[in-house]
Parts: structure tokens; C-alpha cells; sequence
DNA sequence: TAGTGTGAATGCCTTCACAGCT
DNA sequence: AGCTGTGAAGGCATTCACACTA
């Protein structure tokens, strides 16, 4: 995927203690490759063996490992459990993040019911809504808040991270509140790109730009044909 | 915001006709941005307040632009509505694009129920999962069919852009169902890397995967400190 | 021998600066 | 005067090739 790379101005992000951008949005990558490798039972993996799994090249996959330090065995190959491991501890998969979702809709809902999130160290600590029918209901045990009481859940629940799933005319005030209260790294998943002010790290999904860019390739299909 | 970019072997994305893939990845912004300039009455834009809109630099804009040819004006700016009709045929949002979603739980339905589907031209034209409780209930007009009569939708529906919501263990065996009856553009959510032959398109969507990035980075103001 | 770690080279993308229209 | 279109420069990222090590 090419998930492409929109840098732009106000996403605070920083050199990163020497480790690339792009790297970084591919070591998620390489520790859920691991995972995989593990359930299977493989001990010991190669460069070339863990590539394939994350669908990368083996040349990119070691230059990205040596930004981490030197944790392979030359002639061997890696310790899965001990890079993931590793892996683990430079991305925070290690620590517990609490989250908040903001705009329970059809897809914060989804987000809300997401299996992989707990298990890669994410707690959901709070769901909020501006819809009276949503406020008081309950997902995955956790009860719905009411948009007016976002202040007063991210402040009790400590949470940095949180995810905006409301429609995109409500994202920017919702974002701007969010970062008041300390949120320092949003989930963007309205149609719209967020203003936010330097040291906070935005990351914005959107799946018709992501269904528009499949189409710009197909497009270019018919047209050769001409 | 950052959004990665995965280029991966296999996914069959080449050359693209001069128009370079970071570009091409922010056409669907502008076409966006545009469109909301659009509701709001405005006629003409500078390539700084588009750029500012759509949350990339100016120069950056102008020379994505130029990609395409030359529709601004010197001195002025550009025709809103002749720019978006541009960028429109471009990247394919002026065809209907019939869109079949394979994997109806919660993300699946999500999906289905994603309002700017349509507003982009895209059609959703069959909804396929392989558990009985679903099978038969309809969303948004579409009934659900049987994982097992995948190839026989994919063929009546002409479809050539599949959305894969399966659980990661499933995603490459629908996959290759689907890329044998032509189907050449994949958005896959599941968080496992597909493998497809020459030619195919696959975009990876990936929530805990994003969620991990954004950890990265509070990790390291948490590391800072220290 | 098999496979990692890494400088060097290549290619892609972004930014800069300014020429050229209107 | 204002703003687009674009060559040129600079910065990142990926790939290559090979020294090095178990």
C-alpha cells in the first residue's frame, strides 16, 4: 500500500531519533509478520523469510532493523521472540495506551468492536457522542458519554490518543477540544484534513481516497486500451 | 499526517503514465477539497488557499497540478469547478465503479454503510460473507450471498474493485477467488499482506497498524523526557 | 556456507526560486 | 501586481553489493 505520504505543515512530527518516517510506518508491520511466525511455531527466521511475511523487500527489511540496533545472528537469521520483543519496546506496543473514540456511528462503532485493538496494547477508556439515542448505550462495555462531556472524559481518563470518526464538519472542533485537553495523537478517520498545532501528530484514513486511488489505477487500465 | 507508503512487492503499480504515485495519492485530496470549496460558493482559488484546504504546501500543489496539464490561470488562480471536473476524469470519480465487499462483521458493515461510497462513484453491488446468520439480511439495499457463491457475484456484477473485510486468515484464499475472476483493485483491511500477480492493485487499510504509528511517536515523548 | 549489517549508488519526491502569463 | 508553471537543487528512501561473522 502504498499508504502514501502526506507530510504536511503542522503534524509536528520531528527527525524521530534517527529512525525514518517511512520505517517507522512499516516496524507495525514487521511485528505483526512476528506474530504470525510465532503462532507457527518458527523460532528462528530470516531476513528473506520475514520480508516475504511483511511483504517487503529483504534489503529494506535489514536496513530498518539496523536503526533499531543489531539483534540478528549472521549465517542464522533472527529470534523471532526476541525481535518482537524488541520490536515491541520501540513502538510502544509494550506500554498499555488508553483511547478514546469520538462519533459512534456505523464506523466508530467498528472501531469500537475492533478485536486486533486490545491485543496490541490499545485499551478503549471511553466512547463519546453527540446523539441522545447513543449517549447511556453501552459497546464492548463501555458506556457512551455525551460530546458535551468530552473535556471531563479525556481528563479522567488520562487518554493521549484518541480517534475522531465523526463526519467531517464536526471533526475540526472535536479535534481542537481533544488537543486542549492533551491529546497529543489523533486517529483522523473524517474526510477532511486537521489543523493542529506542532507536536501533535495527526494520521488521517480515509477509505474513499483510498477506494479514489484504486480507481485513478483503473482508470489508467481502460485507457491503455485506447 | 503521515500516511505511510507501502509500495511492496507484487502490487503491480507501475510507471502510471508520468504521474508519480505520491500524486497520485493526493488527486482524491484535492478532488475533496475542491468539492467542499465548491458548497461553499467559491468560484476561484489560489493555489495557496487550495493547498491549505487540502493540507499539503503550495508548491506542492502546483506541481501535482501540472501533472495533468495546465488548467490555472496566472494571476488569478483556479476555475473551481473546471479543476475538480479535471481532476475528476483523472482519477476515474467521473465512471461508476461497481464495488463488491467481501466480509460483512463490523467493519464490513461499516464499510457498506459509508455514506461518501456513492457521492464518489462507487456503486456497492454485493455484500458476500460466509456465515449463515448473515446470509440473506440486507444493508443498504444489497442482500448478503454466501462466501461460496463468490465467483458467481463477482461475474454477474462485472465488478473489478473487491474490499476485503475478512478476518487476516481468510484474506488470501478470498483473494485469489477474486483476482481469478478478474477483479484487478483490492482495499484490504485485513492486517495481513496479500499476495497478488502482476497487474493488481492492493491498498492496505490498517487501524492497529496506524494506532501502532501514533504509539512510535508517543513513545518518544515519553522517551524524551528521560 | 549462509545470512546479517552497512556504505555507496540510484531514484523518487519535495522544496525553492523565478521566469512568464493575465 | 499577482499567481501559475517549471527547471534546478536538495533531501529521503530504496536498492545494490559486499565486507564481515557465526
Amino acid at each position: 500500500m502504498i499508504s502514501g505520504l502526506l507530510p504536511g505543515p503542522g503534524t509536528g512530527t520531528k527527525p524521530a531519533r534517527g529512525v525514518p518516517q517511512a520505517t517507522v510506518a512499516r516496524l507495525p508491520v514487521y511485528h505483526e509478520a512476528l506474530g504470525r511466525l510465532f503462532a507457527g511455531h518458527v523460532e528462528v527466521v530470516s531476513s528473506t523469510a520475514l520480508a516475504e511475511a511483511a511483504g517487503v523487500s529483504p534489503s529494506q527489511l535489514r536496513k530498518d532493523l539496523s536503526c533499531l540496533g543489531t539483534y540478528g545472528t549472521r549465517g542464522v537469521g533472527y529470534d523471532v521472540a526476541r525481535l518482537q520483543r524488541q520490536i515491541a519496546t520501540h513502538i510502544g506496543a509494550a506500554s498499555e495506551w488508553p483511547v478514546v473514540i469520538v462519533g459512534v456511528g456505523h464506523l466508530g462503532t467498528a472501531l469500537a468492536n475492533y478485536a486486533g485493538f486490545a491485543a496490541r496494547g490499545f485499551t478503549l477508556v471511553a466512547l463519546v457522542d453527540p446523539a441522545p439515542a447513543r449517549i447511556g448505550t453501552s459497546i464492548q462495555g463501555i458506556t457512551v458519554s455525551a460530546l458535551t462531556d468530552l473535556e471531563e472524559v479525556v481528563r479522567n481518563t488520562g487518554a493521549v490518543i484518541a480517534v475522531v470518526a465523526t463526519p467531517a464538519d464536526a471533526a475540526q472542533e472535536v479535534t481542537d477540544r481533544l488537543v486542549h485537553q492533551g491529546v497529543t495523537s489523533i486517529l483522523n478517520f473524517a474526510s477532511t484534513p486537521l489543523v493542529v498545532p506542532e507536536g501533535v501528530n495527526v494520521r488521517k484514513v480515509d477509505l474513499g481516497q483510498e477506494l479514489a486511488i484504486l480507481a485513478f489505477h483503473e482508470q489508467r487500465k481502460v485507457e491503455e486500451v485506447s
